[in-house]
DNA sequence: TTGAAAGCGCTAACAC
DNA sequence: GTGTTAGCGCTTTCAA
């Protein structure tokens, strides 16, 4: 299309005079600029990215990758993150990465390539894969989960909602309801945040004195069809309990929908909570863990923005406590 | 970082060969090329994007514009889009533009940059400003909305989805189920789609001879609480329908929840009908025109592989037929 | 098969 | 205030 020297060989200046009149930095008179700006328009001129980023090494743009823009839970996040890198003039390029590794690593490349200036990395499985990619490009990424290499030698930040805490808090509420007997659906155990989660419900049995049954634990991934899936195991079961923690309100939301289609009542039959707080879980009346989203990403963002302009180096984390939202899908005894 | 002269110098190659190696095009011995695969990974070297995108003015990334990514309705077209993009070796880079035509005009500049190779644009208000910013980047540019400027100067696709013909769908099943006043909760009228539904819905109800009396006409933004709010009206109004017909699924939803707050019985009291079909109107049992989004989005990819790949330069539309489903929350007489 | 060299379009230090 | 010039890191033509 056009370049500068077009511009400059039409105005009678020098590119170096265009660029300046263009930038508004270094010296130009008023005359100059004037006639560089109407040219400009002229021509229908627009500086190219790369030509600009090669010199400059700034692209202003921030790669956000998401595991699954399906899942309203992340709205909450962009929207944070989002909200604070405007304020600096980035841009924020969300990367689906249909929680696959491969994507991951893909978009990983991508940054390493300087595409962006920096990364906000969302990942239900952040392992020595992705992690040492992360590590080996040397560029900003700040996690939005918990994340430490056993050596300690990590280049990134992470902000994490203690998700532990979260499902505890939820399996603790249902422990007061007077439930005794407490199913989990959860993700692949293998998954870090999935495992974790696993582990508040877990735990928090324990402390309760009762009894965490392996049979009670059922394994979905984390879509609407899995938690219906999970209702139909559970109630066919020989071991059927009174309440259900889901790992996230759409496995809730499928539990309840089974429940829908089956004659069983919520919360008479199952006292059931969620995790993420979404909408949805409004909308059903589902009680749930309000993951604080947008507090996530709104530090997430500040982090990066931290180690991309104010070239901080050493490794920064910040841990979010989630808080419980008591609806009418675990309220038993009313 | 490291770039292709360190490793030309550590390999004692010039820079070409290095390059050549490298990218796999050009001649270069075995011997030659597999040294320097091994310096590259000792270097820990990665192509600059910004570099190789100056010479070969290819940056394979396709920019996707979504008005809104809370919105389940746009995850099929992703998907649609992704599967063919990802074939060609392209990502898919989106960018959530907030129904803010700032937000829009801001990634059609990127684009004019050259920051992608092309661009997928949701929106749903095509309009003289973005519609010119669009035309003006003269940049392969898919639109997934029907838009055809005045002067018949377009450099841009479009395929579309017969909105209008989906409210007409929805309108006349409820029309069929008995109904003779029916209400319809869109969205913003000067909005192109939103004006497209409005009118479906009208001109349907003129179809069967009744009446489309403007003061069943609501006006939601396409939120669960707009839908909730426009309920609220409908129930408390002098002239109480007894169908709904709703412009998206989340208003449906709000409605609905409204009514489920209120002791309002669906669909004994209101028939209700939504647009998207989106899983969540399956847990609702909500009635919903499929708007085949994967297939906007997949054909969408397809119309810009043929512009970027292909260098096809006239305009070439796409339309689709919309599909009713119908679920519980229309059935009055059954 | 390899290397030298000329850009891609912009920036910025430096000289005028 | 303006112009000259030397890159940024890669690709690619052309000559060797």
């Amino acid at each position: 299309m056009s370049n500068i020297y077009e511009i400059a060989k039409k105005v009678g200046l020098s590119p170096s005079t265009v660029a300046r009149a263009l930038s508004g930095r270094g010296y130009c008179s008023e005359e100059s600029r004037k006639k560089v700006l109407e040219a400009a328009k002229e021509v229908n001129y627009s500086p190219t990215h790369a030509a600009k980023t090669l010199k400059s090494k700034r692209t202003n743009k921030i790669l956000f990758c998401i595991p699954d823009i399906y899942n309203p839970f992340y709205f909450g996040m962009i929207k944070g993150a989002n909200d604070v890198l405007e304020k600096y003039g980035y841009y924020t390029l969300l990367c689906y990465t249909k929680h696959n590794i491969e994507e991951e690593l893909k978009m990983i490349e991508a940054l390493r390539e300087k595409y962006g200036d920096g990364m906000i990395f969302v990942s239900f499985n952040f392992c020595e894969k992705n992690i040492s990619a992360v590590n080996a490009s040397k560029m900003p990424v700040v996690l939005t989960n918990r994340y430490d290499s056993p050596r300690g030698e990590d280049y990134f930040d992470y902000v994490y909602i203690d998700t532990y805490k979260g499902v505890q808090l939820a399996t603790r509420h249902l422990v007061d309801q007077g439930h005794r007997k407490i199913a989990f659906i959860g993700g692949n155990l293998e998954e870090q945040t999935s495992f974790e989660r696993y582990s508040g419900w877990k735990d928090e049995l324990i402390n309760s004195g009762l009894d965490p049954d392996d049979s009670l634990v059922y394994e979905g991934d984390y879509t609407i069809d899995s938690g219906y899936a999970c209702a139909e195991k559970i109630v066919k079961s020989s071991n059927v309990p009174t309440g259900i923690v889901a790992a996230n309100d759409l496995m809730a939301i499928g539990f309840i929908r089974y429940c829908g289609d089956n004659g069983i009542k919520i919360p008479h039959d199952f006292a059931v909570a969620g995790m993420d707080n979404t909408d949805f879980s409004s909308v059903l009346k589902l009680t749930s863990v309000d993951m604080r989203q947008e507090e996530i990403g709104l530090n997430a963002a500040s982090l990066l923005m931290e180690r991309v302009l104010g070239g901080r180096t050493y490794k920064k984390t910040i841990r979010i406590e989630p808080r419980l939202v008591v609806r009418e899908s675990s309220i038993t005894n009313k």
